[in-house]
DNA sequence: CTGAAAGCGCTTACAG
DNA sequence: CTGAAAGCGCTTACAG
């Protein structure tokens, strides 16, 4: 026999579909008896409810979307992880939309969230100009990204990382630090910060921009023949995997680290740390930045009319290793 | 007005629902005039197919659940990426069951999958005894791990892995090389090729496993002390982080890297591989993984009486770097 | 305390 | 070529 369904079971125990239904969900006055037949049914045909038709019954499917630019990111993975445990605990599961670090999948995936009635969405890629969000007619939660009017964002306090990364450095003894960055576009908060430590000690803010697209080996290539053909002392990335590309540069050119070059990274994520333990870096709260955009999310799958958008910055904190 | 269903998409264009679905699935006889009439009605109206109401009739759901550790893990984040990109390229969705390192949570898992009527489960846990693959039936696939009975396991060679893994240490110098591993089981084919090999060579085989429950800290201060009691010229962990764990140790205590102490990894994810590329590893064949794992999904989802469980294992290959 | 009936949003034989 | 009706597996007013 294939999945017993409702019916089977109140056949075994032999009263109607709706009795059954309201044992299942422990609804109104049942006799114990009753109650014991129900159950005694349900254990003998393994019974499990079709979460499917109670979808679409409660008009809720207890589902939401999560969209990232890819979970073999260490940061994104650890980000995915605490998303979908704070969406467990909430009693939702999530669908994990992964990008594939290709800009034109997020919008397909956007659709197909919504043909399938996910109770919500919270995405964070790094793509601009991603029209649907602005259309779409469900609870959307970014993170450290704006999507759009209407869509709140929770993020960390990109600028004080990014002072206390700069500001670190300089008082390392870094007199040329360059600020390494996927794009040096004018919200980048991190950048700005750097620019502003670097004006007020009366030194010159260099920026080297790689572009997001960039394929890791060419990203590495780039970083490599810029470090080498404009002198810096200290390197300032934005994220940890690029603050790695610098240490292994200075490893197989013989310059000493953090002596000849000092190295910040970005991120923190748990797996790159425990890889790296030594690599200095600025670690954002990936856990509290999951737990308060499935928060957020909560609140507005709660009341859709909610609208305030603005979000206080979780804290970032500055770790020194030996790198620096 | 909130979401607009398939009545209103037939109101609008003035035909029946069954019209407007037959256009929606390209199915039978339309005029062309029925057709531009019903496309016109649901781009007036932002019409999107229910998906769980189709669902619920097709007697599938498209729903995959990936059963890991923790995406928060580079190897898993990867395999979950290469997995759900395959799984996307045939239609399905995933939903994403990520077990947070915690055993309890995969019998929990298992149920809420079936539950909600997924078509699949592609599982790839380190637990033993998990009974409820056993009881299930619908289609599994192990990924790397024996799940039950009948469960088809995809895998990379081990042997073969551990076979590169030791003799390589030895070629290059080391006498006293010790196999880290998380638990050292009769089925460890790693830990058993590491034997073979120091036997080839008359060597005293060193086997130390850390048990896989262990909190990471912990971990690395089993290791450490280990390597600090145990004169050894060489390591080879089952898993790149505990690679670089003994490389960390090296660095602090002043040993030399390679010549007092060569290192080799295993998994070889590419997120480490950036940012540690002067890590030996062996490599598994990670998308490849996910993509035999999706294929013999695919296939037991068409046609449920497939037995054959026997999986030739897929290649691996060791990868050098300046650790050895 | 329990059941018959309608309905969630679709698809699919079956008629016409 | 098009439509009325039944049904996917449940829940929920509404009666009794």
């Amino acid at each position: 026999m294939s999945r017993p369904k409702l019916q089977d079971v109140a056949a075994h125990a032999g009263v109607s579909v709706t009795t059954v239904s309201r044992v299942l969900n422990n609804r109104g006055y049942l006799s114990d008896d009753i109650r014991r037949r129900v159950d005694d049914a349900v254990t003998a045909l393994g019974y499990r409810p079709n979460e499917i038709a109670r979808s679409l019954i409660g008009q809720r499917s207890t589902l939401v979307g999560l969209i990232v630019p890819t979970v073999a990111d260490p940061f994104f993975g650890e980000l995915a992880t605490h998303v979908e445990g704070a969406l467990a605990e909430s009693g939702y599961k999530m669908l994990l939309c992964d990008c594939h670090d290709t800009p034109e999948r997020e919008e397909r995936y956007l659709d197909l969230l919504q043909g399938n009635r996910v109770d919500g969405i919270i995405s964070s890629t790094h793509n601009r100009d991603v029209a649907g969000y602005g259309r779409a007619d469900l609870p959307i939660v970014a993170i450290d990204r704006r999507l759009s009017e209407g869509i709140p964002t929770v993020h960390s306090d990109n600028r004080t990382g990014g002072l206390l990364a700069a500001e670190h450095l300089i008082s390392r003894g870094s007199r040329s630090p360059v600020h390494i960055t996927a794009t040096d576009h004018p919200g980048n908060a991190r950048a700005a910060a750097y620019r502003e430590v670097m004006d007020r000690h009366g030194l010159e803010p260099r920026v080297m921009a790689y572009g997001y697209d960039t394929p890791v080996d060419r990203r590495r290539a780039a970083i490599e023949t810029w470090l080498t053909l404009n002198p810096a002392d200290g390197v300032f990335a934005s994220d940890d995997l690029t603050a790695l590309m610098a240490l292994d540069w200075a490893r197989k050119t013989g310059r000493r680290v953090p002596d000849d070059l000092r190295i910040v990274g970005y991120d923190g994520a748990a797996a790159l740390r425990m890889a790296v333990p030594g690599l200095t870096t600025v670690r954002q709260p990936i856990e509290r930045m999951a737990a308060r955009a499935v928060d957020l999310l909560r609140a507005r799958m709660a009341d859709a009319t909610l609208t305030e958008v603005e979000e206080e910055p979780l804290p970032v904190e500055l770790l020194q290793g030996w790198t620096s």
